[in-house]
DNA sequence: CGACTTATCCGTCAGGCCTA
DNA sequence: TAGGCCTGACGGATAAGTCG
């Protein structure tokens, strides 16, 4: 298991202004669906601009859901593999501690 | 057993970074 | 510089634990 190199971690200058919005309970890809398979063919250009701009808004967010969802796999994968390192430290330590006790008492018994 | 707390997951927004 | 991607921050939902 490594740390894969191109997983940084940076703080946002985010000035915190909570994040409201409306919230829909059919928001996803089956709404994303369901607005590609109307055809404009009867509406207005005004409303046929509307569908447009919530359809993109739509693949926005379901694009985004994925994304966020593999950034928090990726995070958990990064801190699973810290966590390894360190108990790999933690044994190496261990071990060196040992050694250098060893051969301190090689050492003093060598000087009586 | 209901009220409250804590932990975890998820969707969304905002903002930084990168590329065409 | 517009557009897309990545990720920190936030708030809601839910499960699990604790307490009176």
């Amino acid at each position: 298991c490594t740390i894969s190199g191109d997983f940084t971690f940076f703080p946002t200058a985010t000035g915190d202004i909570p994040a409201y919005q409306l919230r829909s309970p059919n928001s996803g890809l089956a709404q994303s669906i369901v607005m590609a398979a109307s055809p404009g063919s009867m509406q207005s250009p005004s409303s046929q601009h509307a569908e447009e701009i919530t359809r993109k808004r739509e693949v926005r967010l379901m694009k985004n859901r994925e994304a966020a969802r593999e950034c928090r796999r990726k995070k958990k994968e990064y801190v699973k593999c810290l966590e390894n390192r360190v108990a790999v430290l933690e044994n190496q330590n261990k071990t060196l501690i040992e050694e250098l006790k060893a051969l301190k008492d090689i050492y003093c018994h060598k000087a009586e």
